[in-house]
DNA sequence: CCCACGACCTGTGGGC
DNA sequence: TGCCCACAGGTCGTGG
C-alpha cells in the first residue's frame, strides 16, 4: 500500500509520540513479519529512547539512544495506530476507516508517557530490523537505494544515467528503488501522466527534455500527495485511523475507461499489465 | 548484469 | 444470497 507519501504521513504522525520518548514495554506477538524479526527484537527496543524519526524511500528510521536504528517497512498493509493516555478509547476520539483485527496486531510498543503504538499488518509484507546507527548506510536494504525524489540529488541527468542502456520500459524502472527511492505503482502512473510520457517507452531512449518533465512531475505528484495526507484506497490510514485524500486527485490510476482529464485530449484511460502490475495511462497524450 | 515471472499472505469487491 | 476468482499501495529469489 504505502508509497513515499503514505510513509511520510505515517512518519509525521508518529513523530509527536515517538521523538524523545522512552520505550518501556515492547511486545512482539509473533517472531516474524515478512522476515524474521532480529534476535532479541523486543529486548533491544525496551528502555531505548527515540532520538529522531526520519524516512528513506519507503522506510521509517527511528534512531535510538542505544546506538541502533529501528528500520520499519510497511509493505502493502502495514499500519500504525497510536493511542495516547487513559482516554484514548473515548467514544468518537478516533475514526477507523476499517477497524483492524486483533489477529493482525503484531507489535505493541508503550512509551514512558503512556502512549501505546500498535503495528498491524494483515498480509505481513512489512518488515522490521535493528542495525547499528553508525553503519546504517551499509544496511543491505538501504545500500544501493536511489536518490530521494524530493531531494537535490534527483535530477534529469541522474535519471538519464540510471536509464542509460536499459531496454526495460520506463514504468518498470521507476518502480525499481535503486533508480529512485519511494515510488510505487500509483505515483508512477500519476507522474507519467503529468509528464505526458508513455509508460511503454524503453527507458534508455528517453531524452533529457522528457526526463526533465518527468522529474518535475514526480516531485509535484509526491508533494501534492504528502500535502493531502497520502492516498487511501482500502488499507491506508494515518496513525489516528484517518484516511488520506489524494485518491480524489488521481488522474489515471483506477480510471480505466474514463475520459482523459487533460483538456482537449480525446483519449480514454487504458489499463495494461506491465511486470504483473496494472498500469493506467492515456494512450493519446502520453507519448 | 539484465529482465521476466512466480512467490509471499490475507482481505475484498465484482461477476455470475 | 453465496461462491469463486481476480486483484491489491511491495519486494525478493530464481531462472533464462
Amino acid at each position: 500500500m504505502p508509497e513515499l507519501p503514505e510513509v511520510e504521513t505515517v512518519r509525521r504522525g508518529l513523530a509527536p509520540t515517538l521523538e524523545g520518548a522512552r520505550l518501556v514495554r515492547v511486545e512482539a506477538r509473533r517472531p516474524d513479519l515478512r522476515f524474521p524479526l532480529p534476535p532479541q527484537f523486543a529486548a533491544r527496543l525496551t528502555g531505548a529512547r527515540v532520538l529522531g524519526l526520519t524516512r528513506r524511500g519507503k522506510y521509517i528510521l527511528a534512531a535510538l539512544s542505544t546506538d541502533e536504528t529501528w528500520l520499519i517497512h510497511l509493505g502493502m498493509t502495514g499500519r500504525f495506530e497510536v493511542l495516547r493516555g487513559v482516554n484514548a478509547r473515548a467514544p468518537g476520539e478516533f475514526v477507523h476507516v476499517a477497524p483492524q483485527a486483533a489477529a493482525h496486531a503484531h507489535i505493541v510498543v508503550e512509551t514512558e508517557s503512556g502512549a501505546r503504538l500498535t503495528y498491524f499488518d494483515a498480509r505481513r509484507f512489512g518488515f522490521m530490523d535493528l542495525a547499528a546507527t553508525a553503519t546504517l548506510a551499509e544496511h543491505p536494504r538501504l545500500v544501493g537505494m536511489g536518490p530521494e525524489p524530493l531531494g537535490p540529488d534527483f535530477t534529469p541527468k541522474g535519471l538519464q544515467s540510471a536509464f542509460a542502456g536499459r531496454r526495460q520500459n520506463v514504468k518498470a524502472l521507476l518502480l525499481d528503488q535503486r533508480v529512485v527511492a519511494g515510488l510505487g505503482n500509483i505515483y508512477v502512473c500519476e507522474a507519467l501522466f503529468r509528464a505526458r510520457l508513455s509508460p511503454r517507452r524503453a527507458a534508455g531512449g528517453v531524452g533529457l527534455t522528457r526526463l526533465a518533465r518527468l522529474t518535475d512531475a514526480i516531485r509535484e505528484v509526491l508533494e501534492g500527495a504528502i500535502a493531502a495526507g497520502g492516498s487511501t484506497l482500502r488499507d491506508f490510514a494515518d496513525v489516528a485511523g484517518g484516511a488520506g485524500y489524494f485518491q480524489h486527485r488521481f488522474e489515471v490510476y483506477g480510471r480505466e475507461g474514463e475520459a482523459c482529464t487533460r483538456s482537449a485530449c480525446p483519449g480514454v484511460v487504458r489499463r495494461l499489465v506491465q511486470g504483473g502490475r496494472s498500469t493506467f495511462f492515456c494512450p493519446v497524450c502520453q507519448t
